[in-house]
DNA sequence: ATCTAGTCTTAAACTATCTTAATATTTTAC
DNA sequence: GTAAAATATTAAGATAGTTTAAGACTAGAT
C-alpha cells in the first residue's frame, strides 16, 4: 500500500522499480506535526528536505528589528526547505513552521548524497525539480521589480488559491513584503 | 588545445573522459558578438541556452509601457538564457544581449535532452547548476521583500563588481526595480 | 463561556520613491 | 572631430508605502 503521495510526486518525473521505491522509502522518515510546529530555526544547521504530504508550511526569516519576511509556502505536493542552509551545511537564514496539522516526509542530507549515487535517476529527478524552482523563482524576481503592489496581491491569490484559507492577511503582507496595514488598504478597492 | 572556458565549469562537478569531452563541444556551437548584439529578442522561442566565455551580457524584460527590467547579468563562466522559455520551448519573455563584444557557446534545447541520455553525468552537473541557481534567487527574493533600496544597491555592488565597468546606472537600476533619478539620490549619499 | 492575545482595519503624519522637466555629461555615428 | 543621441544628475511636486495609535474582530487557552 505505498500509496505516499511523494512518490506519485517523484513519478512524475522518473520511473523507479519496486526496490528502488523500497530503497526510497527507506532512507525517508514520515512525520506528523501539530499546527505551529517548528521544523526549522533560524541560526541552526539545517539537515533536512522536507515533502508536504498534506497540510501546509511557511518558511521565513526575521531580521533584526523582528521584521517577518515569507520566502514561501508549501501545500501538499511541494518539497521545502531553506535550500542554502540545506545544500551547503550551514545555519539557516529562515525557520520553517506548521500552518495547520501537516504530514511530511523527511529526507537527510547524507541520505540524499548517497541516493544520488545508488540511484542515479534522482540526479534527473533533482535536475528537474530545482529547474522548474529557479524558474519559478525567477518569474518571482521579474514580478518583484516590475509589478506593482496590487498586481502582486492579485497574482498571489489567483495564482495560490488553496493557500488562501489557510494564511492570514499579515502572512500575505510579509510575503509581499509590504506592511499589513498597506495590504489592508489595497484590499479595500 | 580544448582549453575552453565551458570545459572547466563543466568540471567543477563533473569529470569528463576524452570521448566525453569531444562529444559535449561537437554539440556546441561557438559564437563571436560584437558589442549590443541580440541573441534572444522577447516573443521568440528560446532555442538556446548560453554560456559566456568571455564578455558580458544582459537579459531584461521590456513591459507594454516600455519600462526595461533587468533580470540578470551574466560574464565570464556564467550560463544564461531565458529558463522559463528554454525549458518549456515556449514564447520568451526576456530579450537578451551582449554589454560588450564577447564570445559565448550555444547549446541547443534538443542536444541539451540527447546530451541528458548519452552522458547522464550531465544531470547531475545541471541538477548542481539549477541548484546553486535556485538559491540565488531565492536569496534575491528575499534581499527583494527585506531590503531597503539603499542595502540591495550596496549589496549588488560588492557582490558584482567585476560587472561595474561595464554596466551603466540605468541598467543597475532597472535591475534593482527603481528609476536611474532615485538610484542618483542614492549614490549622493 | 470568558479572558487574552493576536489580527484586521482605519486614519493621520511621515518617508520613500516616482514623474516630469531642465541641465550637464558621455557615447555613438558619421 | 563634430553633431546627435543616449545617459546621468538635480530639483519640485505627486503618489506609494510606513509608522503609530486606536478600536473592532477573531482564535486559542483556560
Amino acid at each position: 500500500m505505498n500509496d505516499y503521495q511523494i512518490l506519485k510526486n517523484i513519478e512524475k518525473h522518473i520511473t523507479l522499480n519496486d526496490l528502488e521505491i523500497d530503497h526510497f522509502l527507506s532512507v525517508l522518515k514520515l512525520k506528523d506535526l501539530d499546527k505551529k510546529e517548528r521544523i526549522l530555526s533560524q541560526g541552526q544547521t539545517c539537515k533536512k528536505l522536507y515533502f508536504v504530504e498534506f497540510g501546509s508550511l511557511r518558511a521565513y526569516n526575521m531580521n533584526e528589528e523582528g521584521k517577518e519576511s515569507t520566502i514561501m509556502f508549501a501545500v501538499q505536493d511541494w518539497w521545502i526547505t531553506d535550500m542554502d542552509a540545506f545544500v551547503h551545511q550551514k545555519p539557516a537564514v529562515l525557520s520553517i513552521e506548521t500552518l495547520e496539522a501537516s504530514r511530511v516526509m523527511e529526507l537527510d542530507f547524507q541520505k540524499l548524497e548517497e541516493l544520488y549515487i545508488k540511484i542515479p535517476k534522482f540526479e534527473r529527478f533533482f535536475r528537474i525539480l530545482f529547474q522548474n524552482a529557479y524558474i519559478r523563482e525567477q518569474v518571482r524576481a521579474l514580478e518583484n521589480i516590475s509589478f506593482t503592489t496590487e498586481q502582486r496581491y492579485l497574482r498571489f491569490i489567483k495564482k495560490y488559491p488553496q493557500m488562501l484559507p489557510k494564511i492570514t492577511q499579515k502572512q500575505i503582507a510579509s510575503y509581499l513584503g509590504v506592511t499589513p496595514e498597506f495590504l489592508s488598504s489595497i484590499k479595500k478597492k
